[in-house]
DNA sequence: CTTGAATAGGGTAATTAGGGGA
DNA sequence: CCTGTCCTAATTACCCTATTCA
């Protein structure tokens, strides 16, 4: 099994996410400040999404709120 | 370098969709509340079409309608 | 440590959504 | 039935500089 991976969750980059959505990354910035989009800090101040989370959006799939800038 | 791009489907805005058949964005959003072309939605509710879509009935295939929205 | 690209901010234009009517 | 236009509100795009990332 993969008892051996430390939580090691698929992120992406803003630049990655505004892709994926054909929007700028501006906009992602201000999906994750609205709380719509669940966000990790690096410790510098930027911004990382869950990759599955963006997938899960992109497919239509309404999400909890879990998180808020 | 492939290990950092996500599948992303091309997508188009509604002015893009708009230029490529010579019409008003309000029609292409007609289009898609009809069901006649699949959108994706932003998380701000703003709508993108798949290009792969739009050139397929630009080039005269017929697609499905799956009457949504 | 140095470099080049990306991101965070803020502020201001340009698009888009939605309804309604021609 | 289908499309283009007018309206308001909301969302998104582009401008800048400083900081962070790789």
């Amino acid at each position: 099994m993969t008892t051996r991976s430390p939580d090691a969750e698929p992120l992406l980059t803003p630049a990655e996410v505004a892709a994926l959505f054909r929007v700028d990354p501006k906009t992602v910035t201000r999906w994750a400040k609205a709380g719509k989009l669940s966000s990790i800090r690096t410790l510098g101040g930027h911004r990382r999404y869950r990759e599955s989370e963006v997938r899960a959006l992109l497919a239509g799939i309404p999400q909890q709120r879990l998180d808020e800038d």
